[in-house]
DNA sequence: GTTTTATGACGCAAACATACGACATTATTG
DNA sequence: CAATAATGTCGTATGTTTGCGTCATAAAAC
């Protein structure tokens, strides 16, 4: 019943960082790592109103899209963003904006 | 079980206009429409590969979060970029964007 | 006024996402 | 090596999205 397929690469991939971004607890997790100077490890749960477990879920997601990456230190993890990925992630999505506004707006009106 | 109220209002926002874009077929979608010089109406079910109900619905969808309008005309109904709030959108990912790549990374490695 | 055409609304099933507690794992500490 | 701490994994409940067929509606064509 999952019909992504049909469509083109593309699309699918920007489709793909838009549902990374598609929660708030999401953002706010990118939000806190990029406030925190030195990347924190599970100190992100206690500034989201979520369980341990579900902060751990979202900070999969968001590695799995490459947002950020986790650093295995000792029993901790520091997690951070990944600066390199997030550069062509906002370039992907300025250049599908830009496609779309490259038009002067269609005449809608009757 | 739904949770997103916890959470500050702007990455509310954001996410939600990041769902919008979630869906490959919404991302064809606003393609179609960018490149079709004019708006055109159901003619956007026969481009995209699902059931024109379900078309139907992506379009409400993005009309919902105001990416689209739709302008009825007799029985058909023309549907086309909102280029006003679309510069809008772009600028809150650009803005998340940078507030993200503000700060140099940080040094994770041990 | 009946038929056709273009659409949206409704309802349902399958797939996915979200949220969390309980358990497993692994590194440190004592 | 036992206890503790920091995490991830699993299973499960519930909520949401996707996709579609059928029906309703309303303009246009006959």
């Amino acid at each position: 019943m999952i019909k992504t397929e049909l469509f083109n690469q593309q699309d699918q991939e920007l489709a793909l960082m838009a549902k990374a971004l598609a929660h708030p607890a999401r953002i706010a997790i990118l939000d806190f790592l990029a406030q925190s100077s030195c990347c924190i490890s599970g100190d992100i749960s206690n500034e989201i109103p979520l369980s341990r477990t579900t902060v751990s879920q979202h900070l999969t997601e968001l590695k799995k899209m490459g947002f950020i990456q986790g650093t295995v230190e000792g029993v901790k993890i520091n997690y951070c963003l990944d600066n390199e990925k997030l550069k062509e992630i906002k370039l992907a999505f300025e250049q599908f904006f830009e496609k779309l506004l490259s038009k002067p707006n269609p005449t809608c009106e009757v």
